[in-house]
DNA sequence: TGCAGAATGAAATTAAATTTCGTAATATGA
DNA sequence: TCATATTACGAAATTTAATTTCATTCTGCA
């Protein structure tokens, strides 16, 4: 049985002009098109509503819904991999944006797999089990990651820290040991502010983890441990948008791997946690 | 990740006499309900459409339509059935732990699309547009998020704010008026901190943008603009570590838009402040 | 050149989804 | 116990989407 999106494929010489225009876009982007109006689509696809109508009917599909569900089915099941697309179109509304955005963190995601080193993880994963201290930096974007970790290790019950302040940050250092753990977050793996820091803390003695793109930029050279995040596509005006989530996966990684060592001995800290919570009712 | 046939099974003690009519209907035929109509259902388990409707939010889906698709998809997918997995088992590596949170992470960002409102996305954003302050706030995990946004909006060129100390939003809020925006994220919709400052917010004019579980939670409801994420699983040991991803893919939806409607014209401030960086060697 | 016929989109129509609103039932609390 | 919220629900109104109709344009051919 042939796939919907190649029947139009193959059925595509023989339609209209309109009616090409339409299957073209639906091949382009398959599974953007269930979620779509006919609107919608008459408008991406650059013809009219009427025609839509005309397509679902010369493909031999009763109505437009049931070309969307058919549509859908064939796609949940072909698990493609989708391309690329550009994130930013001028006719985009929030909706299609929504939409785009989801598609890009997921694929960032995913491709995390390709970029992340097995053995390296599993270096740093040793290295926080027997850190004393763990001290978190990023700037701009990469703040974000920081923040979080912070705040999930200090779940866990490290002495856990972080600040977006560099001034801070190099009054901190110094009081770092061998027992500490820096871990260093730059998508770039050139950002001064970082480098600097990691520099320092390694000067001390501390084992520095670098959370940086795969390149062999500075911060990736000078790391104790890398953990690479993939190169995800970034818009030059805009900045990426998804290293985040890959540096955010990165660090759930982390967090869950050290709750799984860790884990039942802080189980009920966290429930003590969440009753006093619920007593003060927060 | 459960399928949604299975979630609604699990959910029907919780819903209503006319909701649970019709979960039982769509368990009975998860396959013929992706083809009827509101009406036709409504006939078909006895009650009224406004009811489906309800169901549909209730079940965390942002329409009918989305349901419907999300459905199909679950019923397509049971065929070829993909087992679930708990994420923690003993014996896990923390690679293989590394390969589940991209799993998991990647479908929470996934669902994010069902339970995500059109209408009031369209909302948040004209109400951004018009904004003079944006304040974001969110405590625990949820407060990544407002650092991200804050980040985010500040390089767009809002004055931008947000802060984890409760007492300083306290103060800040007083100065607020009918064209400021408070962005209320909370995963639960029930954080006291998060919703005392909400109606502190809306009591001095604010606009009030919640960000939070699609549920009838206390911040739903007292919300002027719902932007709703999925109900993803989460362990009761850890929390859940997806809403995350699923808050800031939809700060993402917000920051893209916005620089859409206002790109071109901070574009060129994007280079004078990538330019200042380097001259700084930063 | 002018006519038949196909292709197309604008506007009208029909159908579907969603919201609003009023009522009844149930919980809450003084 | 009685007043007062709160919740659940469906009927009707409204909004939104799908489909049809119809007028216009284009194309090929006598």
């Amino acid at each position: 049985m042939k796939s919907l999106v190649s029947k139009i494929e193959s059925n595509l010489p023989q339609l209209s002009e309109a009616e090409r225009r339409i299957g073209e876009y639906i091949i382009e982007r398959p599974d953007a098109v269930p979620h779509m109006t006919t609107k919608e689509l008459s408008e991406k696809s650059g013809v009219s509503e009427a025609s839509i109508i005309r397509f679902c009917k010369s493909i031999g599909m009763g109505s437009f819904k049931t070309f969307k569900l058919a549509l859908l089915k064939d796609v949940t099941l072909m698990d493609t991999n989708l391309t690329d697309f550009s994130v930013l179109q001028q006719k985009d509304s929030p909706y299609d944006l929504f939409h785009k955005i989801i598609h890009v963190n997921k694929s960032a995601i995913e491709s995390c797999a390709d970029s992340m080193d097995r053995k390296e993880l599993a270096k740093a994963v040793e290295a926080l089990k027997e850190a004393e201290k763990l001290v978190f930096f990023g700037v701009g974007g990469s703040s974000t990651a920081a923040v979080d970790a912070q705040y999930k290790f200090t779940k866990l019950g490290y002495h856990s820290i972080t600040s977006l302040d560099f001034h801070y940050m190099l009054s901190l250092i110094p009081h770092l040991t061998e027992k500490d753990v820096f871990v260093a977050i730059s998508t770039s793996g050139k950002t001064k502010d970082v480098l600097e820091l990691s520099r320092f803390a390694k000067k001390r003695g501390a084992k520095v983890i670098a959370l940086t793109n795969i390149n062999k930029s500075p911060l990736y050279k000078e790391a104790d441990i890398r953990l690479c995040t993939p190169n995800v596509e970034q818009d030059f005006r805009i900045g990426s948008i998804s290293s985040r989530m890959t540096q955010l996966t990165v660090i759930d990684t982390l967090y869950m791997s050290m709750f799984h060592h860790i884990g039942e001995k802080v189980v009920q800290k966290y429930y003590d946690a969440r009753k006093e919570m619920e007593s003060l009712r927060r």
